[in-house]
DNA sequence: CAGTAACG
DNA sequence: CATA
């Protein structure tokens, strides 16, 4: 029996979950929120390597990466002021998904541009796991890769589209995944091209 | 460290 | 494509 390497446990995709309407005003509002909390450049830890995604965040808590290293802190890195409140549709989009979970602290705004990519990683530089991650895709389409808890193992890849919602919940929660490319001029959503992802986590674990 | 590139 |  042939089995193909299947997602890990807990993953999920809600295909389109947000209609284009909710799309368009999840923009609008990011734009507001890019206004008041501009994107920044990431540089990897150590080696200060450029990331080819721009960066913010709203909520409490934003996920930032220099030279230091990883870390969630309570202030832009480049202005000095809190992040911007997390519009209330992904409050509610948590609610939805993650019922029984705190709520989130951390809503990071990753901007792919077309030639833009995320190498596999984990998300663990929170404080508890027991929480899902829970991720929007918005405009261009993206083909994302999701292997499982350890690195050399298979992986799968799949199509994210404008409107859809990734779960990372259960074992999948700590599953490698990436962005290995964006898929140009597949979406009107954004004037000017690209990929928006948000990605709302709960980060301490009072 | 969420980076890339060279290599088997 | 998996590994360093």
């Amino acid at each position: 029996m042939t089995k193909r390497p299947s997602f890990p446990d807990g993953f999920q995709v809600l295909p389109e979950y947000f209609n284009r309407e909710q799309q368009s005003a999840l923009v609008t509002q990011l734009r507001d929120i890019l206004v008041k909390a501009p994107l920044f450049q990431p540089v990897m830890p150590k080696t200060g390597k450029a990331f080819s995604v721009r960066m913010s965040n709203c909520g409490p808590l934003g996920w930032v990466s220099d030279i230091k290293g990883y870390r969630y802190q309570p202030l832009h890195p480049t202005t000095g002021e809190a992040w911007p409140d997390m519009p209330n549709i992904l409050l509610e989009l948590w609610k939805d998904v993650a019922p029984d979970a705190p709520a989130p602290e951390a809503c990071l705004i990753n901007f792919y541009q077309t030639t833009a990519k995320m190498g596999l990683h984990q998300d663990k530089d929170e404080d508890m796991f027991e929480a899902p991650v829970i991720s929007v895709s918005l405009g261009d389409t993206a083909t994302f890769r999701v292997g499982n808890t350890t690195r050399g193992g298979p992986t799968s890849s799949l199509r994210l589209t404008s409107g859809d919602v990734v779960v990372l919940a259960g074992e999948s929660r700590l599953a490698y995944h990436g962005i290995d490319r964006v898929l140009p001029g597949t979406s009107t959503l954004l004037k000017n091209g690209g990929r928006i992802n948000l990605t709302l986590r709960r980060v301490t674990s009072d």
